[in-house]
DNA sequence: TTGTAAGCGTTATCAG
DNA sequence: CTGATAACGCTTACAA
């Protein structure tokens, strides 16, 4: 392939004058500027981009880690990003991480050697203070409620919008309520049950850790919640469920046992992703695709001033609808 | 940052030693590679990956272009090729083209520009001449039916597995079968067409234009063809749909119509995804994932043989449920 | 407005 | 086993 050398030579001017073609720098001659283009368009010529990355010693690379792309709640903010990104001519590199901290570090690794330019975390498993030594490298934004100053973060109240879910709930005259959560583990998970617990000493009613279930990520996992609420002597009147593919789950796998919502029981969940819309699902939007727009323009104000650390918070919508 | 030369000048070596140590090169004496690891250690050294990149004339990042990323399908297909991208240590640059043609261009010319080693496509909206241009660049893999020679895909028989459809419908006692389908413009739908219109006429059955419904991708989607559906005067008897998400659409939608599935009208899909088990849809399947672990399969294969361009299919299977 | 030349940080060849 | 040194292809002072 050719390079600017030849493309120079070729049109008879100096490599800095082709160079300065290339990137519509002012100060070159029609003349000379014709010659170039007419050259680059003779050889076919494309300008190596890893030479230009070297140079200036970036990429318009960002890395976007995610423990999964095939889930509607990560796709909508993939897309979120991916749409801002393509407006600032930013390419994604993506890193699944299956919640694997080694995946996610290598995230971080392939910043230090610069292949991105910063890193987008939509989850993070890592610890906090291992992130802190990739400090500077690069801008680093994290799609979590996060409570710490370093890194700028996007987000929603989680504890607040699961209040909002056990008030809506309580209103409806629920006292008996159980609650389906994502991974355990997750700092989400750990203040969403806490935030039960305090609720149900708030209204008086006896915390059943049993009614805690976990692992409710996709659809399928809805017909689990169902068999343990079949095998349950004590029923609960109603459902706060972290998504609304689980809820789906739920529904549909109650129906399979002539179960109906909300007359058995109730259900309201979280996301507000069209599923729940077409099921009549009581929801609460979660505004995923705007999440990660916003994450995206935060990695752009943190890689204009390196200190930036804004918390950005989303509004919750609660959508009324006929499961409850 | 410190480079090798920094390196090899404190750990009191050349730098092709440094080098070779970080490329695990035999011939390096134990000595100086305790020398070398010892400063890369204490320096915190990450290799410049842009500098490999430019040195090697390669990245081991393959580009994927995508419509979008948010639909349950193109969302599997990525995790496949993210799958088997990760055990092969390649990266993964997403190019979401919105069926936007100069989106695919954009990564053919990143191509060109050696930001990547290839391209797969998950979905193509430019002609294939235009491909054609770029073959010999890198290895490219196309997601499609493919009718061609020239580069290597990966899918299923379309027209084969809409047939199997069909015919099951008929084998049920449906005459009267309506047809949705995504994108019209795609060869697919074409093909689908073409064959909806001849087993029709097979069947000895009229063939109603208005019984094909375009634009049927999401959800969403379903309610749209319900709609449609109220407004004929004369109603089909069976709907075969382009994917598990519309068909969920379109049963929860005609429940909110007090239409029942399949007493009003039967309905089988495609895809087999997760909502279709539990909606109890009767559906097609379609190997999404292993669609994507193939993909990037077959440009491993092309990249070690600039000839390669065999066409892999993958089965289909009807998976009978309670919807026909 | 133009050109020269010094980087950017590796890898790879070739001689020792 | 080891080390010079020439690529790789572009950007950017600096000088003219």
């Amino acid at each position: 392939m050719a390079n600017i050398r030849e493309i120079a030579r070729l049109a008879g001017v100096s490599v800095s004058t082709v160079s300065r073609v290339l990137n519509n720098h002012p100060y070159v001659s029609t003349a000379k500027k014709d010659a170039v283009l007419k050259t680059i368009e003779k050889l076919d010529y494309s300008r190596n981009i890893n030479a230009v990355h070297l140079s200036q010693g970036k990429t318009n690379m960002v890395g976007v880690v995610l423990p999964t792309i095939n889930h509607p709640y990560f796709s909508a903010l993939l897309e979120g990003i991916a749409e801002e990104a393509m407006k600032h001519n930013v390419q994604l590199v993506l890193f699944q991480t299956d919640y694997n901290q080694d995946k996610e570090l290598e995230a971080l690794e392939q910043l230090r050697g610069h292949l991105i330019d910063g890193v987008i975390f939509c989850s993070r498993a890592v610890q906090f203070d291992l992130l802190l030594n990739y400090k500077g490298i690069g801008p680093t934004v994290l799609c979590e409620d996060a409570d710490q100053q370093e890194f700028p973060s996007v987000s929603i109240k989680h504890v607040e919008a699961f209040n909002l879910g056990l008030d809506y709930l309580v209103s409806k005259g629920h006292e008996k309520i159980a609650i389906c959560l994502g991974r355990l583990e997750g700092t989400n998970s750990q203040k969403r049950k806490a935030a039960y617990e305090k609720k149900m000493k708030v209204i008086g009613e006896k915390f059943r850790r049993e009614w805690i279930i976990g692992q409710c990520l996709m659809i399928e996992d809805g017909k689990k919640v169902i068999d343990e609420y079949l095998e349950w002597d004590e029923k609960p009147t109603a459902f706060l469920v972290g998504n609304d593919q689980v809820a789906a789950g739920m529904i549909a796998e109650a129906k399979n046992n002539e179960l109906t919502v909300p007359e058995d029981f109730a259900v309201i969940s979280f996301d507000n992703h069209p599923i729940s819309k077409i099921l009549g699902i009581t929801t609460i939007e979660i505004p995923t695709k705007q999440l990660g727009s916003s994450a995206f323009m935060a990695y752009i104000d943190q890689s204009k001033d390196i200190e930036y650390s804004d918390k950005i918070v989303l509004p919750v919508k609660l959508w009324e609808r006929k499961s409850v």
